[in-house]
RNA sequence: GGGAAGAUGCCGGAGUGGUCAAUCGGAGCAGACUGUAAAUCUGCCGCCUUAGGGCUACGUAGGUUCAAAUCCUACUCUUCCCA
């Protein structure tokens, strides 16, 4: 079964660039010992940048469970090491580096994220790896002399990532990223019996690198393949939203937004958001794409899906409440995003703009005078333009436990008092 | 090591003594239209404000001047050319 894991790819838009496509479903064809190591691994890596993961993360991770799904072992890598370096492709300068403290942190995170998109009953269960485990102790000297040899400098100037940084300044750790993300694979495929490496599109040449170098030095056959970037139909990189990514961790992006965020994408990314990021069947999801289904009733079931992957059954229909009770009229508010305000506030005449301003509704009072005045602020459902409109008790007496506070369209905050 | 150029708001990128909180484009926010879509059009887009103004900003630190993003000095960083 594992030979169908190539093509399930394939049918979903889950591939884009492959080094050796014929030869990878051969490999994958070969009968294998379930019960023992022989599971034959793939791998993906994921560097602790930020504290938790972005919804741009979900492809590979789901990507690893289809993988798992098709009788292969999901390799879940964690960069230690290589979030200490820091991969310069696709910036244009170089990022700012964390601290060990805080990547050791990140990665803690990323775990218990990560567990909940694999099975666990299952001979072939997930392995978490951490390149710090083998790239810490080993010495720079013994590095340069079984890793560095095998990489000539002219090659990794050639490469496009490199060659759009060289005008920017690439310094010697960054050009070293490429080693160690090669050396990773090296080590799952010998410890592990990895064969394959998918990755961002943005990988490519990383991933090759990791190919190459097991060519060199085992002498084998290894495979990687690149994985689209989501994007939307301007060919923006999907997951973000007001300037801010959407994350995979509920304290970073509610449940709510999370939802509203993915119900709310333009009709043309539908489709193919929903092969990417759902385990809906394809000819159910071209159903629900077909020309005369309603666009709507399918973004409604795409944000329901990716929301119960992510956050669960039940956190997935909450947010389908509160979305229905705030935009349909009526219905359970009690998942909508709530913020808290002291009593005391009230009492003392607090007015809109300054409300907006502590509770985080808008980022200062300035743009909340603007809102007030630009017409975009709804209080209970009624329309507020009076910039000093001062709060009074019966504001908040609603039957959703508070005030509702509407901004713009579609941004609803309940505030309660406490 | 020597020489040249450069560092501006979320990003790109104008500005080269006052009229600069800084042209323009993108992103973002809001309004109209709609389907919680796209496209289009309109307004906003440093912070505070009792709306008169105040404060902080043009790599960092000093200086010249009534007045500096703009001139001078030192420093930091980057790019390019030569070695």
């Amino acid at each position: 079964m594992t030979s169908d894991f190539f093509s399930h790819m394939q049918k979903r838009g889950l591939i884009a660039q492959v080094n050796d496509a014929e030869a990878l479903i051969e490999a994958l064809r070969k009968p294998h010992d379930n019960k023992s190591e022989a599971f034959p691994g793939v791998y993906c890596g994921f560097d602790p940048t930020a504290k938790s993961l972005t919804l741009g993360h979900l492809v590979p991770l789901l990507g690893l469970r289809r993988a798992q799904d098709h009788g292969m072992r999901p390799i879940i890598l964690f960069g230690g090491a290589t979030g200490l370096i820091g991969d310069p492709t696709g910036r244009t300068d170089m990022r700012p580096m964390s601290t060990k403290e805080d990547i050791t942190r990140y990665i803690e995170n990323f775990s218990n994220l990560v567990r909940r998109y694999f099975r666990f009953d299952v001979p072939n269960t997930p392995i978490f790896v951490n390149n710090l485990d083998w790239i810490g102790p080993m010495s720079w000297l013994d590095f340069a002399r079984e890793i560095g040899v095998h990489f000539t400098v002219a090659k990794l100037l050639s490469a496009d990532v490199n060659k759009s940084r060289l005008e920017h300044g690439l310094t010697f750790m960054e050009m070293g990223y490429q080693l160690l993300q090669s050396y990773d694979f090296l080590e799952l495929s010998r410890k592990h019996n990895c064969i394959l490496q998918t990755g961002g599109n943005d990988q490519w040449s990383n991933l090759l690198g990791g190919t190459d170098l097991i060519r060199r030095v085992e002498h084998k056959q290894a495979f990687c393949f690149t994985q689209p970037l989501i994007v939307d139909s301007q060919g923006r990189k999907l997951g973000k939203t007001s300037g801010n990514a959407v994350w995979l961790d509920s304290s970073t992006t509610s449940p709510y937004d999370f939802y509203q965020y993915l119900r709310n994408l333009s009709d043309e990314t539908v489709e193919q958001t929903f092969r990417q990021l759902t385990f809906v069947s394809l000819a159910e999801i071209r159903e629900l794409c077909a020309p005369t289904a309603n666009p709507n009733a399918a973004k409604e079931r795409l944000a329901w899906e990716v929301t119960a992957l992510v956050h669960g059954k039940e956190e997935a229909d909450k947010a389908v409440a509160a979305a229905h009770a705030l935009f349909g009229g009526g219905g359970d508010l009690s998942s909508a995003p709530r913020v808290q305000l002291g009593k005391g506030e009230v009492e003392s005449g607090v007015d809109i703009v300054t409300l907006l301003a502590k509770v985080g509704i808008s980022p200062s009072k300035g743009e909340a005078r603007r809102l007030v005045q630009g017409n975009g602020l709804l209080i209970n459902n009624e329309k507020c333009s009076d910039v000093g409109y001062k709060l009074r008790m019966q504001d908040f007496a609603q039957e959703c436990g508070g005030m509702l506070i509407r901004k713009g369209k579609k941004d609803y905050t309940i505030v309660e008092l406490v």
